[in-house]
DNA sequence: ACCCAGATTTAGACCTAGTCCAAATTCAGA
DNA sequence: TCTGAATTTGGACTAGGTCTAAATCTGGGT
């Protein structure tokens, strides 16, 4: 069972059965789902779960900062249970695989000749290249 | 007049009214434009332009080098042509302007052992921010 | 145990961004 | 000028996502 279960139990958050099984599809490391995946994959354990269900309970974990979306193309945004540590996305040019990779110390800092004033609060890096499979004709 | 046209009459390119009015509007700096707003745009100088030529042209450019996709939110890609010099992009999170900051040298470095076996070959980071107008509650 | 107001779920209509197609138009070269 | 290829066009179609109003579930009060 997901500690994120707990920690949705222990802010109150009314556990449902739907509630349950879309937590429980994101779980683990590297997990990058788009909605339709959730939905397949908790259709799987909860045949009867709908698309709105699914669409409005990830939209509550983002809100709850539980989850964050990520949009590493410009097609469906994909679901992110490692919202606790702040990371970046290394993404396979050719099979599209998305690995996390650590943040570093001195990303977000941009010389403040190139900030046109604006308050920096935050940068995304989306890393692209092949991963070893695609690299070996996999 | 553009020297983005000059370029492309010199690659061969069939330079049509319509595809002269796209290439047109996308000229400048700090130029973000989705879809939408260059067959507007477009249209005020060609007005019967249609939508499916802009994403025809919209596309030819990205496959030409000329103009690059940009996509820092969810919604509409956007198209930029700033393709000459790589660069970044700072984001206002209240009134969404988008700037262009150089690349910088160490970025795309990413650590060794953070790589997952992957060859890297490109990076895009998005800092988010308030601009200065957004600062001062403009 | 039973009730009921509020929370949650649901099907499906609706929306935006984008793609695709077959027919009409335009154009460059012979 | 003629002609085949390139280009443009309107509209149908698709993917991803939002919204709504009605149905269902829930848990605290009795
Ligand atoms: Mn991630
Ligand atoms: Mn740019
Ligand atoms: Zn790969
Ligand atoms: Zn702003």
């Amino acid at each position: 069972m997901s500690d994120l279960l707990e920690r949705l139990r222990d802010r109150g958050w009314r556990l449902t059965a739907q509630r349950r099984v879309v937590a429980e599809v994101l779980n683990g490391e590297h997990v990058h789902l788009t909605a339709d995946e959730v939905h397949a994959r908790a259709g799987r354990l909860l045949p009867e779960i709908s698309r709105a269900t699914v669409y409005n309970t990830l939209g509550e974990l983002v809100a709850l900062g539980e989850v964050i979306e990520v949009t590493t193309d410009g097609r469906a945004k994909r679901y992110d249970p490692n919202a606790r540590k702040a990371h970046h996305h290394l993404v396979c040019t050719r099979c599209l695989t998305i690995r996390d990779v650590p943040a570093g110390a001195g990303d977000g800092t941009l010389p403040e000749d190139d900030r046109f004033g604006f308050a920096i609060s935050g940068v995304e890096i989306t890393y692209r290249g092949l991963c070893p499979d695609c690299q070996s004709g996999a």
